[in-house]
RNA sequence: GCGCCUCUAGCUCAACGGCAGAGCAACGGACUCUUAAUCCGCAGGUUCCGGGUUCGAAUCCCGGGGGGCGCACCA
């Protein structure tokens, strides 16, 4: 099969996967070829590697210079920098771990090793096998008596000096963009690290991590456009999950009391800096607490998660500072928008009187939105955004809150918080509501809401009112958004760069 | 979806109506202590694509494509 004759001409902005550089490549093709006429094999299978850059570092820190310590290591890495000088070369090997040097005595090494050596060019992946020694200089050097070539680089990398900035080919060729660019490196690191701190975070709290389809007969748990397929042996048409919390929920009904999830929720709207079609998401269910706990447990989860990933607990977005020290003010929704607009505004108001307060604002409203859901447009619209330091905002209406208890002292509000920060929404959570026949009547109220029109109304799910039925403990349910949460760590200001392969439109696109 | 910006050598960028260039990388050469090595030499282009204006277009205009940012929608 033929992965690249599809795209292969014409290809917009130097991204052509054949290479506009053929020259460079064809050069470094005979390089490889020359290596197999001397026999040697540019793609073995495999290497004994006995020491990483950073171990040698470790070991032999403040050596003094032209030091030979005796020691023999084999180092594996690929070559970030070379400096020829005659029969001596230099080389910068740079392996996961960091870089060490390469100190290649070409008159010491057997042909073969001369013409591997030879060959090197930047980004081959090569071993060396030699004493570990230091420079005249001082610098920590492995001086081979054995090289080989472990993987031929047949096109060329970035400048080393000014890396890769094109962002198109950095989130289309992400491998190259991680070897050429270290922050892309940094970033990503600091993702997986807070992913795994939260895996530990919660194993220790006392959940399980689960798993529950992708695939679903109906997306539901989240208000959202999803996408669609279909599958063949059944012949159905399937919505990819926008939200994992009716299985979650459904879970807690089977018996397990706390269970947690994190996987990608997938949702068929705006692509912009702060949103990806698809997106990472823990969603964790707890039974017998309420939405408070929710909110103690958040903010446990996310100072571990920095404190891992970071080590600070302070970061930087753009002219602002964010400091995650807990613990972090909680605050009532209507009592803040009571604070905003100077009159207390209640979802059981005339939808005319909200009404007229938004447009007093100058936000546009639909003709269809209740009282309840003027209020919390309001919040999303005029208040949140100049939320910058981590704030629980408590209190939404119920009738945004489809999935959500009501409140013991008010059957318009739910026991449901928001965690902004940065002006953004992290975490949604909530007391989950677990009386059958009213979850029932909410989903008739969406159902209701969708025949109106609303594209985003929660779909009525009769298997998980079923579920219901079986019983529902008391149950505290959170979601956070990782990718958002990694941005804040890693004080990146756009989505895709904390996604290691973004949605971007296909190489070569259909013929104009 | 709308608006603004952007696309030039493998990479990073100049040239902005008048000969398409530099640095790095590559290639040839010198060099046994460099580390953005240095020095000498040489090569490398569908200026994203298609039209148009012009004596002349990378440059101006129109259309298309990719990407970025902002707005709208959303988390």
């Amino acid at each position: 099969m033929d992965r690249e004759a599809g795209a292969a001409a014409g290809s917009p902005s130097g991204t052509d996967p054949q290479g506009g550089s053929e020259a460079l490549r064809q050069e470094r093709l005979a390089k490889r070829d020359r290596l197999r006429t001397r026999g040697v094999d540019p793609y073995p299978a495999r290497f004994d590697r006995t020491a990483t850059a950073a171990e040698l570092h470790e070991r032999h820190a403040g050596l003094a210079p032209d030091t030979r310590t005796g020691e023999i290591a084999a180092v594996a890495g690929r070559i970030a920098a070379i400096r020829g000088h005659g029969q001596l070369v230099f080389a910068t090997l740079q392996d996961a771990s960091g870089a060490v040097q390469l100190l290649v005595q070409r008159t010491g090494l057997a042909d073969a090793a001369a013409a591997v050596v030879e060959s090197w060019d930047l980004g081959d992946w090569v071993g060396a096998v030699g004493e570990v020694v230091t420079s005249r200089r001082g610098e920590l050097s492995v001086e081979p008596s054995e090289v080989m070539m472990l993987s031929k680089a047949v096109r060329p990398l970035p400048d080393k000096w000014h890396g890769l900035n094109d962002p198109d080919t950095r989130y289309r060729q992400r491998e190259v963009d991680l070897v050429a660019n270290r922050d892309t490196r940094r970033v990503f690191d600091i993702r997986f690290a807070a992913v795994a701190a939260l895996r530990r975070a919660m194993e220790a709290e006392g959940f399980v991590e689960v798993e529950t389809p992708i695939l679903q007969p109906q997306a539901g748990g989240a208000l959202a456009r999803p996408f669609f397929t279909h599958a063949n042996a059944l012949d159905i048409d399937l919505s990819l999950r926008i939200a994992p919390e009716l299985y979650l929920k459904r879970l807690v009904v089977g018996g397990y009391e706390r269970v947690f999830e994190i996987g990608r929720n997938f949702r068929n709207e705006g692509v912009d800096t702060r949103h990806s079609p698809e997106f990472t998401a823990l969603e964790a269910y707890q039974a017998f607490a309420d939405f408070r706990d929710g909110m103690d447990l958040t903010e446990r989860l996310l100072v571990a998660a920095a404190d891992a990933a970071t080590g600070r607990r302070t970061f930087t977005s753009g002219e602002r500072v964010v400091d995650l020290t807990p613990p972090w003010p909680r605050v009532d929704l209507l009592d803040e928008v009571e604070a905003l607009v100077g009159r207390r505004l209640h979802p059981g108001d005339p939808r005319a009187d909200v009404a007229a307060v938004c447009a007093e604002l100058g936000m546009e409203v639909q003709p269809e939105w209740g009282s309840g859901k003027l209020i919390f447009e309001l919040y999303d619209a005029v208040l949140l955004p100049h939320i910058t330091r981590p704030t629980f905002v408590c209190g939404f209406p119920v009738e945004v809150s489809p999935l959500s208890r009501h409140s013991a002292d008010d059957p318009a509000i739910a026991d449901r918080f928001e965690l902004v920060i940065d002006g953004r929404e992290f975490v949604n959570g909530y007391s989950e509501l677990n009386v059958p026949e009213e979850q029932e009547a909410r989903f008739r109220a969406e159902i209701a809401a969708a025949a109106r029109g609303d594209l985003e109304a929660h779909p009525g799910d009769l298997a998980f009112v079923r579920a219901l039925e079986y019983g529902l403990p008391p149950t505290s349910g959170i979601g956070i958004g990782i990718d958002r949460l990694v941005m804040l760590l890693a004080e990146v200001s756009s989505i895709r760069d904390v996604i290691l392969f973004p949605m971007l439109r296909p190489e070569a696109g259909p013929p104009a």
